[in-house]
DNA sequence: CTTGAATAGTTCGGAATCCGAAGTATATCA
DNA sequence: TGATATACTTCGGATTCCGAACTATTCAAG
């Protein structure tokens, strides 16, 4: 039977079956996440990998392809919990820079560690495949970040 | 700044940055999704896509890696809108088959071609990568789809 | 310096989505 | 014949997310 999806799968145009494979992988991480990390939402998740370092919201909602309300949201279960501390930057009194602390940055270590994982084990492929899908998932991003948001915002 | 982004990124490991182009081009695509179909939500588009030829309502929920119940409502509303009639299965008769009105199919088909330009456009790749991204996105699709399923429902 | 427009983030209300548990009908097997 | 498993549905609730209106600050023009 999967045999067959993939049959007719190949039928289809190169870009239908690259996003059907996004979209798989997507939903598929998406769970994956879930069974991880148990005071955590998804989003919060997304967030604390965003956080390599200290970030603006206004750079973290592009760099997440969302709106600010949203990054609030987030933004305040974290530091909630004890994962971030917001401080106004010294450049700009209007905006505010989400810093980890020492448990967020636990935190995100172990959740980058993990996501590498659940990666490898939903997608299957090797390390040479992966080098590969990852320099062209590289670049599809670069592309996003650049031509992405729509209205506004671009900066 | 974007180079800033993509210098950083560069320094995480294939996996992370393989994650962040899937996210990236998961979110981008959706918010292009809600752009092209007035009448149609994103679930209702991904449901008529991967209708290429009638499927049980179960089989559709492995595809596309939900459970039954969210099938039952999407399903519900594409059968009101015109778009598919549910038939059910000569060989069981607990099955529906999802069959794809002349409606529904032509709906699919410019889904299919919007969605192809709309990937081309958000990634930025040219043929030749898309292709071989298309290779590995088959390939990691197989691989959830057999591993896929958690608990149950594997068949 | 003052005023008006733009920007950074917040609040709030509502829409959409999606899951899990319980229910119905049918199939399968002992 | 009866017990168990399967296919789908219904329903209730939790989560997520966006857009509009709002506050505070910055920037530009005069």
């Amino acid at each position: 039977m999967t045999k067959d999806i993939s049959e007719r799968l190949a039928r289809l145009t190169p870009e239908i079956q690259a996003m059907m494979g996004v979209y798989a992988l997507y939903w598929k991480l998406e769970e994956s996440f879930g069974c991880i990390d148990t005071d955590l939402s998804h989003q919060e998740c997304h967030m604390l990998i965003k956080l390599d370092q200290p970030k603006r919201m206004g750079v973290l909602a592009a760099d997440m392809l969302t709106v600010p309300s949203t990054i609030t949201a987030t933004a305040d279960a974290l530091e909630a919990a004890g994962y971030l501390t917001r401080q106004q930057d010294p450049d700009d009194r209007r905006a505010w820079l989400l810093v980890l602390t020492d448990k967020g940055a636990e935190a995100r270590n172990m959740l980058v560690t993990t996501a590498g994982e659940l990666f490898h084990r939903a997608s299957g492929l090797d390390d040479e495949e992966t080098a590969q899908f990852a320099r062209l998932a590289r670049k599809i991003r670069d592309n996003i970040l650049k031509t992405g948001i729509p209205e506004g915002l671009t900066k």
